[in-house]
DNA sequence: CGGTATCCTCTACGATACTG
DNA sequence: CAGTATCGTAGAGGATACCG
């Protein structure tokens, strides 16, 4: 599963119309593959979400709650953003009250070995 | 090479003065060190010039042109950051006119890993 | 060439309160 | 419980101009 096959062009175009100026200057389209990737991977609590789903579903607040610090507002954005792009499933459980858990998908899993490596690295290097 | 050797805790202190509320919440002190690491690395460009210097010193217009889109002045902010963390050197060239390059120092070096394993993981999903 | 300085906009993010 | 709504601020980041 991919979001496009090929490598996307640097789109820095600049069109004038009347006094207006307007720069269209997409921050997902770079040249370059790791900033791309890290736009994707490198948002605020993207890494942390994924690695936390990775030992099975996880309820809202509970994954609020092991973030620690993360707004209730925050963490739905992100999980919105990451279920769109497929990395995450929403799953709402029938129980009164309501009770939503969110899971890794196949293609949030694929991601793990990269989160690792991170952790590995920050751990060693003491960050 | 670390910043730090110990987990820091979660830091989330609210104290009251009168009437102003002051609210402490480090962003580096985060109980998940994925989530550490990624402050380090997860940065808008730092990943792609920590990749960029990794085959030898780069000079800083040339390092500017290779991101494609990024200013002059994001660049230098993300270098001089870089810099005092310990990432990158500056180098400056004797020469008229003057000429910096950057270069790579072997604690960036220890975070190519991590930055190969994210390229390949864009590129194998089409990111 | 390799930056600084200035200005300005936009959005990321937190606090707080409310709802089915 | 799992959000949504609203508001407010700080700062990220771009444009532009200037400098040694």
């Amino acid at each position: 599963m991919g979001l496009n096959s090929e490598t996307p062009p640097i789109h820095t175009e600049t069109s004038f119309s009347g006094r207006t100026k307007k720069i269209v200057r997409d921050p997902c389209l770079q040249p370059c593959s790791i900033e791309r990737g890290m736009r994707i991977l490198g948002g605020k609590w993207k890494g942390s979400i994924l690695w936390h789903l990775k030992d099975g579903p996880v309820r809202f607040n509970d994954l609020t709650r092991m973030l620690g610090g993360a707004s209730k507002k925050m963490v739905d954005q992100r999980l919105k953003e990451m279920e769109t792009i497929g990395l995450v499933e929403r799953h709402v459980l029938q129980t009164r009250p309501i009770a939503v858990a969110y899971s890794i998908t196949d293609f949030g899993k694929s991601t793990l070995n990269v989160l690792e490596q991170l952790k590995t690295w920050a751990e060693q290097h003491g960050i």
